[in-house]
DNA sequence: AGCACGCCGACT
DNA sequence: GTCGGCGTGCTC
């Protein structure tokens, strides 16, 4: 372990830099009573208001040292590690949003201005009751069976099966006292010497590779790459074990948390207790603990979504990211950040490994692996050759294709087959709801959101319409909002529920369900519906990319893309990429059987010979990411050149475009710094919530100093009340 | 982010 | 004359 420095102590009255919550930033205070360190939270009083801030160091002078007010106190919260906070900073000065900002999000626990939670406790205290009653055994007896574990006077007579008064008597005999006791507990220790399952040569490789780089301290980073059912998990749960016999924390950041509870028993499996979990479903209760556990380095593995990466770890080893490519791990609201990305600055600031993890690595990744930066590991599928399905495209302009339905009568004979079979069909159609579009036959009118440019989808379970833009519902007109005519509007265009209307129709005896994340309130829905289908008790699944993340469903045999398309229009320069991954995990769902034939995967696709699907159906990836990197490589694109997309919006168009115009007009310190500067143009999705949105794109070689040269050309300019201004450095959506 | 201040139109 | 709309500016 490393030796740590002892923080940097400021005494009374010491003028001190602080990092306030608040937009104004870091601000010099006088330092409170006792002095504080360096990292350590305070209350700091700011106008009227007390306000959370943050040790930066000391003061930076340039204010009227009279004017100067002292902090509050400080917290009793575990001060920030350096490496912590240089993490927070440099977080802060990539992605170009405000330090505040960055430190609010380092400090998303309830009650960090209270002092630790504490409850009362009953613990022994002395000798056996004069009078030993039932009732009073039986209270005895619960706090024998419990060893250490304490309990509230309530908990323990509700334990016991007697009354509180049992306890308060044992209280006031002295055999039993009642103290206070620490709320927030630490974590059960993890134990990394617990045998982990047997692994396969190239897994016991994997592992040995990362258990080396752990060993020998420092930062790098690994793509770990193999199918679904290679056993990724095994292997970094390996190196997990690595970091914690080191004593060093670790964490495993995933995209869908909420899924997670098979995963949380895997941890519990290998390492005999469960690891710390942090995501938004997460209780007020456990948040406030985890976050205090972290700083304290009182819990040794933390699984969680991407927010977790701003957990103040006190000595983190290991971070790996699972299913790196997911575009989930690209927060795109107050800030803009990548956690894979920001995963491997924290990494390289802490000296500490970063695994990706995926069957299918972004681009970006496989680059890095590609030219050395990063350590490359391959697994091969464990279950013979079923590791994909077998492949084909249904060429859609040579079936015959009725008004009004979606699945090709090829798609449909398949389908049949496996009915008759008894085994189960996926059907696939990225699109929630029963209808894109309802448009009016009598004036042509497609119906919109009020508050947004994009049309309402028709979701005929709900029987509303949808806006998926801000989620604005109305009921399904019966009249044309713009024209009036009664009982013309018609629904264009599949969703799933209309798919599932269609198979509803034409394999009237089969049970089918619909797998959509608006369909289900809760993420226990979700698993218990998936429980179901696992089991068995589905013929035909219609969903969206809900089902690409791996679910094993063992009855499984068939996959139909209904629109193999759908990804690859648009503009979007990472159209090819996503597509490509989400076909071929959707495709992998059909290839996970032990020991049986593979399943099959059919793609209708009125582009057969499209670069992406015969990329695809060939199962040759390295020949895909090889294009896909030479092409982007041509036009200097992500990851060989770099792009920063600028959104502002108002709910006046023309003060948008104006300001818009105004900033492209004064772009000289982007030029100079060898970027340029595309736009501005309306936003593909021109308004949202009744904001009127322009965008602007900017392109730079990789080495430009891109952040500090947009830094430079915003700074002059006050951007209008009330206009919002977001800057998305490596953007990945470009609506 | 709040919360002041202050400059304009609409009233008891 | 005041009350209150919100645009501008400050907070160590």
């Amino acid at each position: 372990m490393r030796p740590a420095a002892p923080p940097a102590f400021f005494p009374p009255r010491s003028r001190i830099g602080v990092l306030v919550c608040e937009p104004v930033g870091l601000l010099d205070y006088l330092a409170p009573e006792d002095g504080v360190r360096l990292g350590q939270l305070v209350l700091c009083p700011l106008g009227p208001r007390r306000v959370l801030g943050l040790v930066m160091g000391e003061g930076q002078g340039g204010f009227d040292a009279a004017k100067l007010r002292p902090v509050i106190r400080a917290l009793e919260a575990e001060p920030f590690a350096p490496g912590f906070i240089e993490f927070l900073t440099r977080a802060a000065d990539y992605t170009l949003t405000p330090p505040p900002l960055v430190l609010r999000m380092a400090t998303r626990a309830p009650d960090l201005d209270q002092p630790p939670a504490a409850r009362r406790v009953i613990v022994p205290a002395g000798d056996p009751p004069a009078r030993m009653t039932e009732a009073r055994a039986r209270v005895m007896a619960v706090i024998a069976d419990h060893g250490g574990a304490s309990f509230a006077a309530s908990e323990l007579a509700g334990l016991a099966g007697v009354g509180v008064s049992v306890v308060k008597g044992l209280v006031a005999q002295g055999t039993l006292a009642e103290i206070q006791a620490p709320r927030d507990l630490p974590y059960p220790r993890l134990d990394p010497l617990r045998p982990g399952k047997p692994l396969a040569p190239d897994q016991q490789a994997a592992a040995e590779a990362l258990r080396a780089a752990i060993r020998a301290g420092g930062y790098g980073t690994t793509l770990l790459r193999g199918v679904t059912g290679s056993g990724k998990t095994e292997v970094y749960l390996e190196a997990v074990a690595e970091c914690l016999s080191r004593g060093r924390q670790a964490l495993v950041l995933l995209p869908e948390i909420a899924l997670s509870a098979e995963f949380l028993d895997r941890v519990e499996a290998r390492f005999g207790a469960r690891p710390g979990e942090w995501h938004s479903g997460i209780t007020r209760t456990e948040r406030r603990r985890l976050w205090h556990m972290a700083a304290r380095a009182e819990v040794g593995l933390v699984v969680g979504a991407r927010s977790a990466l701003f957990l103040p770890f006190r000595d983190l080893g290991l971070i790996v990211v699972d299913e790196e490519h997911d575009s989930s791990y690209k927060q795109e609201d107050v800030v803009f950040y990548n956690a894979r990305d920001m995963a491997v600055l924290r990494a390289s600031i802490g000296g500490a490994q970063v695994v990706l993890a995926s069957a299918t690595p972004s681009l970006e990744s496989w680059v890095n692996a590609a030219s050395g930066k990063y350590r490359r590991l391959d697994l091969r599928a464990r279950y013979g050759e079923a590791e994909l399905p077998d492949m084909a495209a249904i060429d859609l302009r040579a079936e015959e294709m009725q008004s009004g339905r979606w699945i090709s009568p090829s798609l449909a004979r398949a389908v049949e087959a496996r009915l008759a079979r008894g085994e189960q069909s996926l059907l696939f159609l990225n699109r929630r709801g029963f209808a894109p579009v309802t448009v009016c036959r009598a004036c042509g009118e497609q119906i919109g959101c009020h508050q947004c440019d994009a049309r309402m989808v028709e979701h005929r379970f709900q029987n509303r319409l949808v806006c998926h833009q801000c989620g604005e519902t109305r009921p399904i007109p019966t009249a044309c909002p713009s024209c009036g005519v009664e009982g013309k509007l018609a629904p264009i265009g599949p969703g799933v529920e209309r798919i599932a209307e269609e198979v509803a129709a034409r394999f009237p005896q089969a049970k089918a369900t619909v797998l959509s994340s608006d369909l289900f309130h809760s993420a226990r829905a979700l698993k218990e519906t998936i429980a179901e289908i696992a089991s068995g008790d589905t013929d035909i699944i219609i969903g969206t990319q809900i089902v690409a993340k791996g679910h094993n469903f063992p009855r499984l045999t068939l996959v139909g893309v209904i629109d193999a398309d759908l990804g690859l229009q648009g503009a979007d320069l990472r159209a090819a990429e996503r597509s490509f991954q989400l076909m071929r995990q959707v495709a992998g769902r059909a290839g996970r059987q032990a020991g049986a034939a593979p399943g099959v995967a059919l793609l209708q696709t009125h582009q057969p010979e499209h670069a992406v699907i015969r990329a695809i159906l060939s199962g040759r990836d390295e020949a895909f990411w090889d294009a896909e990197a030479a092409a982007r490589q041509a036009a200097g694109m992500p990851p060989f050149g770099r792009l920063a997309g600028i959104i502002l919006s108002h709910p006046d168009p023309q003060l948008v475009a104006d300001f818009a115009r105004h900033l492209a007009a004064n772009a000289a310190p982007l030029h100079q710094a060898g970027a340029e500067l595309w736009g501005p143009a309306p936003a593909p999705i021109a308004r949202i919530r009744g904001r009127y949105r322009m965008r602007m794109l900017i392109r730079a070689p990789r080495q430009a100093p891109v952040q500090a040269a947009i830094a430079d050309w915003l700074a002059p300019h006050r951007p209008p009340t009330n206009l919002r201004l977001a800057v998305d450095i490596d953007p990945q959506s470009f609506l």
